[in-house]
DNA sequence: GCATCTTACTTGTCTAGACAAGTCTAGACA
DNA sequence: TGTCTAGACTTGTCTAGACAAGTAAGATGC
């Protein structure tokens, strides 16, 4: 293993037992430097990395210090559907319920950045694990970057794919709640209308112009998003 | 700014333009020391941030070459109740429905990684947000480094921050699901029992051994988790 | 007593060079 | 023709030294 990762995992092996309280101060890296004999630097890139991620706080002038774990906010990665899926091992296919161009209201013209009544495309597609319907996905795109949108065969790619592929992804926003689906998308699920959905709402930007915004119905008792945290 | 981020965020922007396509060979670090007028670490640093960030990838031997961003897994931040509720402006406050010690089941000793039988706390605790009820939260605690747990005022620390004081953060795992809240819940929250809820499950360990099991559960017409995702 | 300056120590960054390690290609060779 | 090798090029890392910038404490002068 390369000199500046055996420094890391040395503190950070450290830090894991609890070697020094939080916020309490820590060998400076000249102390380090003479008790590993290496160059300064590479105690310097260890730290550095730490910091990024979490466990130490750094404050030029004054010295290193053990961060206060409590601030460490928790992730949680969102994955795409159909990697997911085949992850598992799984069959994903998909149906597309609808999918043709409309005139933007208002309010959908305000979230995709355009004027209302631009024409704008409109996709609505189930998603199936295994045969199992798990998502009904209600999304709208911006025509700007992907005025091929209409003629995508979204049984074999999905909208998130190919949206990637034409416009990299620079900016998302996520709203994830507990609530109802509407009679369309229940009927679609083949669920009843008084089961508890997780519903994601995303809206991604690209280049500075917003992309598309989709609602994602999955129902609670088929879907569970799953995290994990660890520094 | 340092040199370092200049040329950091040159790139950036060249990235977020288009100007490479995904996968495309991108200048060598030996382009950037001569384009720039720096060192190579310089660039190297540059650079190795870049691929931390997940926006390039570099193979040695080969080159560096523009990412596939639709690999980039979005990210959502998920932070405490009481940080969140007071970051609002609001007022936070709690109210404690239980505090005792249990003889742990057979399931919950496995998953906290007692033997069944050991004495183990629970709580079951209360959020309300301007006076609202926004959170109930059901929480197994290991005593092993907790073992003051029943003897804390909860109405005026979370449970979560008396934790992360006595036992620094070390891995966490969630589920989120949507679903229904049982009997209990539903009257602690005052919502109806069909009401859909947002349900995280949380699992922390801390120096190797889990810490605590919390089921939180929150009223799907009151609470939103938001995320975003921007490399 | 109080303000100011000096000194020591810390982190932040850059440099020029060096070697290691991986990949690819063109040419030598059988 | 097929195989091997040497060189060129790439990223990965380390070094020793340097200067900048920030902090803190002690020394100095009033």
């Amino acid at each position: 293993m390369a000199p500046f990762q055996l420094v890391k995992q040395f503190i950070k092996k450290k830090l894991s037992q609890g070697d020094w309280l939080a916020g309490e101060q820590m060998p400076s890296e000249a102390d380090w430097t003479t008790q590993f004999g290496v160059s300064r630097m590479t105690v310097n890139r260890a730290l550095r990395e730490l910091q990024n991620e979490g466990l130490i706080e750094r404050i030029q002038g004054v010295g290193t210090f053990a961060a206060q774990l409590s601030k460490v906010s928790s992730m949680l990665t969102i994955r795409d559907l159909h990697e997911e899926i085949e992850s598992r091992g799984h069959h994903h296919h998909a149906r597309v319920d609808l999918l043709l161009a409309e005139s933007a209201t208002p309010k959908l013209g305000l979230q995709l950045g355009v004027a209302a009544g631009t024409s704008i495309f409109h996709s609505r597609i189930t998603h199936f694990d295994n045969g199992v319907a798990l998502q009904c996905e209600d999304r709208y795109v911006n025509p700007v970057w992907a005025p091929d949108y209409l003629n995508v065969d979204f049984t074999h790619m999905t909208p998130t794919a190919y949206l990637l592929k034409v416009a990299p992804l620079w900016r998302a926003q996520y709203t994830i709640e507990a609530g109802l689906a509407t009679t369309a998308e229940a009927r679609l699920l083949g669920i009843s209308k008084a089961q508890s959905c997780l519903i994601v709402v995303r809206r991604t930007m690209s280049r500075g112009i917003p992309i598309t915004l989709a609602r994602l119905v999955h129902p609670g008792s088929r879907y569970v998003l799953e995290g994990r945290f660890e520094p």
